[in-house]
DNA sequence: ATGGTATTAACCGATTTGGTCAACAAATCA
DNA sequence: TGATTTGTTGACCAAATCGGTTAATACCAT
């Protein structure tokens, strides 16, 4: 399965995936013409399906490469060995503006994929999301040793805090047009230090 | 113009409004369908041609009245007038989950027509959003009196981080499904205490 | 019944869709 | 060089979908 996809140049895969990812991102299933895929990778219709034998194939693909494309990224990234939070936090958001940079629609192919219904893929779309989704586990808050921090502090309330304002983060990189990657993660950077000055003893 | 529309009951006016801010925020103003809009309204296709005269009015009158709701909101809600800048944010925040409980999809269908560049409608779509955009102008730090805070505080950095979390807020509430908006305000809430002990003096 | 009004089903031509296939181009090998 | 494989495409097709129209309904007050 996908020999043919995989003996590509490895650019020319690229292509292909971000044409896909951006498509799907911005479409529904149904509503994602493999033509528009094709033009956006700059080849032709038939070799698309002579790639993969139809558009149901191309998406699952598409998922599953996703799928293992941020597991990659957030082992490699290391921010579960992390022991400072506040370090994990940075190490987090710098993985997925690593992946941006690579794949910018990624995230979002795999967001609206979350929340696709089409019956033709629903079925075997969630068994590939399912491991996915354990990946985002940033919501539960983890084990804070209190002797760390400054006295009196809602750990709670903090965690609540530098986790959404690292959504809002990436909530703007995904949604306010073409930005420089660099800046922002400078801009990270210097939160996670105001952070670190506030709320550390 | 829209006489028609307006002589509807409001009942019928809002299912209306919200059939086309969900279609239109779920897809690209071409790939949006009159019928699926219809459908969605619990009307059929032709008498929604008959209060529109065409998809583009129809597209367009939605993005008026975004607007005006917006701004309606917004107003209302008097978080200009607030001067506690913690308070300001919640007043914000307080009018945009009223606007969500009432429409549903109109903050993304507004996001979404931000970045439409299709031809048939682009013209005449940025008159209408160049004074929505200004709504919006809670990305410029306002001043801050520095007696107020606790001494040697980054008011900037702390804005930031105030102002990036309220994003991730809204950021949850319109994708991470349906959820219980009046828990999600209890907890916003609670941020702002946090933060008020935090930060101020 | 009558007249007016709100609402729809049925329809139309144009465009788009997923998918196929024969032909063309380019590298590979003899 | 010519033959053969490999990569790539334009042209095509049947089916579905699209925006929009229209003639016929259902509804309702007189």
């Amino acid at each position: 399965m996908n020999e043919k996809f995989y003996q590509l140049p490895e650019e020319k895969q690229n292509r292909i995936l971000n044409a896909g990812f951006r498509v799907f991102a911005n479409n529904s299933y149904r509503k994602s013409p493999m033509n528009e895929i094709a033009a956006e990778a700059g080849i032709s219709k038939s070799l698309l399906f002579f790639y993969f034998k139809n558009k149901k194939e191309l998406y699952l693909f598409l998922m599953e490469t996703a799928e293992k494309l941020t597991r990659q990224y957030v082992t490699r990234a290391g921010c579960y060995q992390e022991k400072d939070i506040f370090e994990m936090m940075y190490k987090g958001l710098l993985a997925k503006t690593e992946m941006m940079r690579k794949y910018p629609d990624m995230s979002a192919f795999a967001l609206k994929a979350y929340y696709e219904d089409d019956e033709e893929v629903k079925g075997e779309l969630v068994k590939i999301i399912e491991p996915y989704s354990k990946l985002q586990t940033n919501t539960t808050l983890p084990k804070l040793d209190p002797s760390l921090f400054k006295e009196g502090i809602d750990l709670k309330m903090m965690y609540q805090d530098i986790y959404l304002a690292s959504e809002g983060y990436l909530y703007q990189m995904q949604h306010k047009g073409p930005i420089d990657i660099d800046k922002v993660v400078a801009d990270y950077r210097g939160l996670i230090d105001f952070w670190k000055k506030m709320y550390l003893k």
